[in-house]
DNA sequence: TTATATTTGCAACATAATTGCATTAAAATG
DNA sequence: CATTTTAATGCAATTATGTTGCAAATATAA
């Protein structure tokens, strides 16, 4: 198995990106969870490794080259997940249901779950559809057990 | 038919809130709109007739009581809406599809389109769908062609 | 009319996000 | 390897959104 760092820095070329600390950083967290990641935590991890600012910077660059995706939590908050594959500078592919666990608050990318088609009013043009789910997590609604 | 006024004071009194001006205010200014109101919106509509701070405040106890629900947009803004009805402060029924329009950004509740059941993975205990298809709104793919 | 309970306005604070600009560093070039 | 070019970073400042505590104002009940 090919080790990390280097299959990141062929992504990041491959995209036209400089191999740098702060997005091996962020490529080398958000690969790490099994769930969405947050800004703020993101943010917490990387302490003064980077600026802020370099940090969104860096997520607003993986997400238009099709590297993350961001989904918003019923809060607001914006939270980044990498993309599973076949997304691009030109076409996101996730549209897949996100679940937001009321009591861990983890954002899972349920990427085997689709949306189904929508039959909206006339007129109407559906370009993008975006689901979240809430409740509770596999592992939450063990616990509770 | 009855006039505004009467019919909001009466929302406020079965709700328990007392009549005042930056209440009724609100609810004019959100009766009078066909798609969910950002809350900059607001804020700059009501200019300084009421306070920034009263503003969430109202909003806040309205979103509380049921009388109106709120909606993220893909920004992450706050939008609000009045609710139709069967909502109150034990439970919202506001499970329809929101339309985010890409053109003119107005955010549609499509009260006559539910949001179709989903299956998740096994563990996952689904309480709440929140469904917002973007594209082009009505009066926005007409003015294309 | 007075008492009370709620609501408001203000000031201060917190957090998320953006912009401009000078400096630094990665990668391309010779 | 040294140099040039271009991209990326850090820092400071600013904007937007939302929250909290508290005193003053006001709607309503008594
Ligand atoms: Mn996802
Ligand atoms: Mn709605
Ligand atoms: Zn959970
Ligand atoms: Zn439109």
């Amino acid at each position: 198995m090919e080790d990390n760092t280097a299959r990141f820095e062929k992504l990041l070329v491959k995209n036209g990106l400089k191999r740098t600390a702060p997005r091996l950083q962020v490529l080398e967290i958000l690969s790490g969870r099994d769930s969405a990641t947050s800004q703020p935590y993101l943010e917490q991890v990387m302490g003064k490794d980077a600026d802020r600012v370099t940090l969104y910077r860096v997520l607003q660059a993986f997400e238009e080259k099709g590297i993350i995706h961001k989904v918003l939590d019923q809060q607001g908050t914006a939270n980044y997940a990498i993309c599973s594959d076949g997304c691009s500078a030109h076409e996101h592919h996730d549209e897949h249901v996100h679940f937001n666990c009321d009591n861990c608050h983890k954002i899972y990318c349920l990427d085997t779950v689709k949306i189904p088609a929508l039959k909206v009013p006339a007129g109407f043009k559906v370009d993008h559809l975006n689901l979240i789910a809430t409740g509770l997590c596999a592992s939450c609604s063990d616990k509770v057990n």
